[in-house]
DNA sequence: TCACAATTGACAGGTACCTGACGAGTTTGC
DNA sequence: GCAAACTCGTCAGGTACCTGTCAATTGTGA
């Protein structure tokens, strides 16, 4: 039976080893974002820097790397990509001489605010045929997860 | 507030880019899991490739990619690498001479039973707290997005 | 005040994914 | 029967992640 065919409840039962399923469904997911973001000439790990310094701009590079769950050196190659397209630009941090402030500039807030809706249209896409109810079960298992992995 | 702090329904409401949560929880479960494999000598992507062959033995690489949600090269990979360990072996297709059948050896069948219960346990403790219906429906909206992404 | 621990960002090098292309083989449709 | 389309596995080369390490800097606790 095919990830197409078969209800989706006999597809991964209770015993599924559910890192598998989260696998799956990522490497499916970020081919379909990545398929969106290619329009804007953004790829996935730098949309998601985009979206963390949108949300709260002037973050240092192990912030962003703490709220993307990844690195401190995935975050380095993040920003190091978005900078070379001057879509983010960088500042000594006011107090911290390690550390910088990384902020997007006009033309990275501006791609931000054009490629978000591209991707949250094919994301609704996905979700289609699930309930609000669905939906929001999935999101509060994830952000438990999340917790949990970071913990 | 980071990842460890305030309720989790608060971490990542309605509007989140649901593709960045999954690719947050991704990152985090995967380190978790490589942890525990690390003790068996084994990659995530290897055990996945077993999992597969476990539960349909003679699987053909393009048949392991389908079932990952993986391309056929990471899956020739993933084979070629438990290949190289005298996990998996290759046998020619009875009736399609391009395709191989791949069967776990005695070593591979072995080593998957052995690490299974760990993963599952480690997965357990990521999930304790959330009850059975909240695991339920995040496996129901992993199968569904899943299934999605590979229509 | 100071030694030690922790943090920061980046370097170097690794693995885990991918695309595009190819030749061999199979399937399809006329 | 055969051309065209498709599938299979791999090659080559790419990006997305990681670990270990380092020097510089900050934080902590005695």
């Amino acid at each position: 039976m095919s990830a197409a065919e078969g209800s989706a409840s006999d597809k991964w039962g209770d015993d599924v080893v559910i890192s598998f399923a989260v696998r799956h469904v990522w490497l499916g997911m970020r081919a379909a974002i990545e398929d969106e973001l290619g329009e804007f000439g953004l790829t996935v790990p730098q949309f998601a820097t985009l979206m963390m310094l949108d949300g709260t701009p002037g973050l240092s590079v192990a912030e962003v790397a703490r709220l993307c769950g990844s690195t401190r050196q995935s975050a380095t190659e993040m920003v190091a990509g978005l900078e070379a397209h001057g879509l983010v630009e960088r500042s000594p941090h006011p107090t911290d001489r390690r550390a910088h402030q990384v902020h997007a500039t006009q033309a990275g807030r501006e791609l931000y605010q054009k490629a978000r809706p591209a991707v949250r249209s094919r994301e609704e896409q996905l979700e289609s045929g699930l309930s609000p109810e669905a939906r929001r079960a999935a999101r509060e298992w994830m952000a438990v997860l999340a917790a949990a992995c970071g913990a």
